[in-house]
This record gives C-alpha cells, structure tokens and sequence, in this order.
DNA sequence: TAATCCTGACTAAATTTTCAGTCAAACCGC
DNA sequence: GCGGTTTGACTGAAAATTTAGTCAGGATTA
C-alpha cells in the first residue's frame, strides 16, 4: 500500500476519533493528512470509499492489537484480548472510539454493514475458540457472542463518559469469570 | 412547552431514528413535522438547538417507556424490562435507534453527557433494585451494569444488522438467567 | 520522457440561516 | 363594545454557507 495512503488512512482514524463518522468531513481530512483535497480523491474513489478503507484499517489496528497476547492458559488469552479494547491509552482509545463510531453509523449506512458484519463474525469465532480451548462446552458460541457484545457496550458506556475504564474492566474481568471461569 | 415545540421534537426523533443524527435535515425535519423551515428558527436556535433539545427528549421517552412491565416474579420482571428494548415494533424500534444515536452523540458531544449519565445511572438502579428483590446478593450493582450494558450493545447489534432479534434475546435472557438466576 | 503523484482553483448541489412581511388574537384607553 | 395598537406564531423566498467532487496542469521519480 502507498505511503501516502495509509497518511490519509491514518489521518482518517484521528479525524473521526475526533468528530466521529458524521463530522469526517474530506475538507478536513485533507489538512489533517496534510495533503490536498484532490489527492484524496486520486487514492479513493469517493468519500464513502474513504470510510470503507478507514473502517477495514481500523479493523486492522484492532486485530494487530489483539495479536499481542501472550498468556498461555486459554481462559487468560481471552481475557487479556478482550480487556485489550479498555485500555486508556490514546492509541487503543483513538482506535475504539473510531471503531464504535463505525458501528453506530452501520445503523443508518447499508454499505457499512457487510464490512462490519464479517468482523464481528470473525471476533466471534476467535473469542469462541479460545472459550472451547478454555473446556467451555455449554454452548460457547453464544457465550462468545455475549461477551463480544458486552466489550462493545462497556467500550461506548466508556467513550460517552458514563463509566470509568477501571469499572469497565471489572466488570468484563468478572463477566469472563463468571460466563466462561469454572 | 408549547405544542408546536412538541410536535417539533416528535418529528425530530422520528427524522433521527430514520437517518441518524448526522442525517437530520432541517427541511426534512420541517416537512415530517408538517411546518415551515422558518417555524424551526423560530422555536429553536438553530439546527444544533434542535438535536440537543430532541436527545434531551428522547432521554426522556426511554425512562418512561420502561415503566409498563406487570410480572410479579422480580426476576421475571427484570427480563421484561430489559427485553423491552429488544422488540421488533415501530414504536419499540424508533425509540431505541434514537436512544442508540443519543449514546453515540456522547461521544463527541461533552454537553450530552451529564443527561446520558443521569439516566443510565437510574437505569443501572432500577436493574439494582429487582436483582436485589430477586434475592441476588453477590455485588447487584455490578451485575446490573453488566446488564444494562449488554443490552446497549445487542440493541446496537440489532440495528446496525449484526444480529436478528431473536438471537439478541436468547443472549440476554440466558445472560439473567446466568447472571441472576439460581 | 513517460507514468505516477499531487495541487490550486474551481463548480454544482445541498443545506442552513435570515428576513421582510402576513395573520389572528390579545390588549388598552375610551 | 370599539377602533387602534402590540404581540406572538408563522411563512415564502432568497441569501449565505458548507461540502463533495472535478479538472487542467505542475512536480517527481523511475
């Protein structure tokens, strides 16, 4: 991928961390990528298309993120990948508002949709998984699904100030003991 | 409130729950409401007077409408309230995309925040309240968070077409009966 | 030099915001 | 109760602004 591309992929990422999906505006994109306006529409084809690339680069800083786990017990792998997204660092944080701003626009965007669609089915399966290595046997799949949904929600509680990340953590950290400990 | 005021804001979180906040055309917001553009400047400030005072009202709807549960079993009621907002209706639908759009202005809109806290914070207490009626003893109120949480984010699974319906309620009743069961 | 990368300047369309003015009802001194 | 006056609710139309997207051509690099 060109240099410049990921510039503006990158820049994409801080913007709608900032004003979110609704306020990206190409204008400010532009200043922020420090590029001109044309150029952005010489790498993408339209604004659209530039939500599409930030959305799938995102989805790649999130699983590079979740790629880091080291732990050896299955059951604290998965703990450790979930808590990963409730981290009050700027880049995860960057990272998660931007990645939840794309969900809530998924709403009312159809094309988003299919995109978001396959990561999530993808978290799935990988949370799923580990739950199985962890000896989960009582319908894992919806247990995955459970606390997928559960980071999600905590992760937006978070961004819109209604909860500290600490209480967020303590209650996924219970949450995993409880769905998925012995 | 004046009536047109009212009937201003109606419209308002109907425009919302169709195409989000972003979404939200004065003009379109005019017609629905069946008025002039002008009348709006009239009422409102401007086009961001107007969001503000509707996400103020739709935090007022979703407190009320949660009111309607009749189980008498506390656990019982506890499911139907939080299945309330899991419902395939128009009504049930509109008010919760709306909702949704509301938490997901948070985010970047700090003025939001303190009206979103204060009702998440009572919604947390209701939960509280039946887990405690329920017989539940093992730390209520982080149970209660963790299920108003999860239902945030199911509720935003269902409409950005991540999940059916169906599933997100099998989730969150297994989740009480989990949770809070016995 | 030819392909690729990039920009300033621009346009068209969409959208917000203003404004002059209408109309009906309330108010007031008589 | 009655002309005259003020006020609040409201609108059509147009101005002002914002925003996505284009294009002709300049710079850079292989």
């Amino acid at each position: 991928m060109s240099k410049r591309r990921t510039q503006i992929l990158r820049a994409a990422v801080r913007v709608i961390a900032q004003d979110g999906v609704r306020g990206l505006r190409v204008d400010k994109l532009a200043t922020e990528a420090g590029v001109s306006t044309a150029l952005i529409y010489y790498h993408f084809k339209d604004r659209s298309g530039v939500l599409h690339s930030a959305l799938d680069h995102i989805n790649h800083n999130a699983l590079s993120y979740t790629a880091i786990t080291l732990a050896a017990d299955p059951l604290e792998q998965l703990q450790e990948m979930l808590l990963l997204e409730l981290q009050d660092t700027d880049d995860v944080r960057e990272n998660s508002i931007a990645w939840g701003e794309l969900r809530a626009s998924a709403v009312f965007d159809h094309d988003l949709r299919e995109a978001l669609r396959a990561t999530t089915r993808q978290r799935n399966a990988d949370v799923e998984a580990l739950l199985h290595q962890a000896g989960v046997t009582d319908d894992p799949a919806l247990t995955a699904e459970h606390l997928t949904v559960l980071v999600e929600g905590l992760s937006e509680r978070w961004h819109s100030g209604s909860i500290t990340v600490e209480r967020a953590r303590e209650i996924l950290t219970r949450a995993v003991r409880t769905l998925a400990g012995q």
